[in-house]
DNA sequence: GAACCACTAGGACAATTGTCCTAGTGGTTC
DNA sequence: GAACCACTAGGACAATTGTCCTAGTGGTTC
């Protein structure tokens, strides 16, 4: 048993480093260890599993964002945490992109339905990173989550196009630091 | 003649709103109005076309910058046409995407060879840049030229995900007024 | 041990893909 | 008008793709 959920979770690493239009079922069935027509016991379509790995990365991020909750009570810090994502997922940004970035882009040429579940997944940090922010008694708490979400999009693409490490560090770091000067309260 | 450079330009257009590895021979066919197997009087495989596009995509990146060169003589308002590229083409950036951006993603993921065509795109605007901020007596100037690229790839992205005119609006503005401020000529 | 179950392999299918090939056509050059 | 040219349509090909179907297998439940 689990078998569905191997499936999803094998599928959600092949789709984002290949792309969802460029995993063939062949490759999936390689990576799982079944038979290519044998997806159809579990799957009624691709784009089904699609879906549900939509859904195991929006499970994954909430999971995310509770070890961060977790790990530090200051909105700053929280907020910190999600920019160095960059550091901790490096590697695999340096070779794919961003998850989210890349996929939102994916489904947005091919007009695929899903395009509003990649929208849903940038919701979720942006809603997160917005409380954060109101948290810090900062103005415009939204706005402030946007630029975020947007620094880190650009971040990660540079990454994927230059890999250049020490450019990544320094503006990670310079990022959290403009982070915790949007700190309104009285501290 | 021009037939070749018809489908050149035709197939950047559909590469670009489609990705190269979703745009098979009969989109390309359709569009420019000749059989699919006759593709191969012109080129010799589909990656051909793909590197004549990417040439394509570096000629014309130069005489944007020609452009903005004759515009004005004033490094940062150079950068600043360069910023305002996500205005001039945000319909196109909402629906597809960054094409130097996403193009590079593709590759990247594809293990493509075209990756370092991408690349190629890439630094043929941080050079630029990076010159223009030479010309301001910025300190720094590669480094500031990484920041302005990864700005327009961050808002690029935005744009793609929640196209907000407003917030792309103002951050166009705000990273203007930011690269003005980099300037350390007496003025 | 019969009935059921979740699961499997793998053949078959039509559609699509990149590519190759043949047989043209229509204009220019001598 | 013969020779050449750039270009064309469209059939054919093998490979690949997503999908469907059939015939199982191996374990659990009564």
């Amino acid at each position: 048993m689990g078998k569905r959920q191997d499936i999803v979770a094998i599928a959600e690493d092949l789709f984002y480093r290949q792309g969802f239009g460029q995993t063939p079922f062949t490759d999936l069935a390689g990576a799982v260890g079944i038979s290519r027509g044998n997806f159809y016991h579990h799957f009624k379509t691709k784009d089904d599993i699609l879906a549900e790995v939509v859904t195991l990365r929006l499970e994954k991020s909430r999971s995310m964002i509770a070890g961060w909750e977790a790990q530090s009570a200051d909105p700053a810090d929280r907020i910190c945490a999600y920019i160095r994502i960059l550091l901790a997922n490096q590697e695999l940004i340096e070779n794919f992109g961003c998850p989210l970035g890349s996929f939102a882009n994916e489904m947005a040429k091919a007009q695929h339905p899903m395009t509003a579940g990649a929208r849903q997944l940038f919701d979720l940090f942006h809603g997160w990173l917005a409380q954060q922010f109101t948290d810090m008694a900062a103005a415009r708490p939204e706005y402030l989550a946007m630029r975020v979400l947007q620094f880190s999009q650009g971040a990660a693409t540079m990454s994927n196009t230059y890999r250049d490490r020490n450019f990544i560090s320094e503006e990670v770091a310079r990022m959290c630091e403009w982070v915790r000067r949007q700190d309104r309260r009285e501290e």
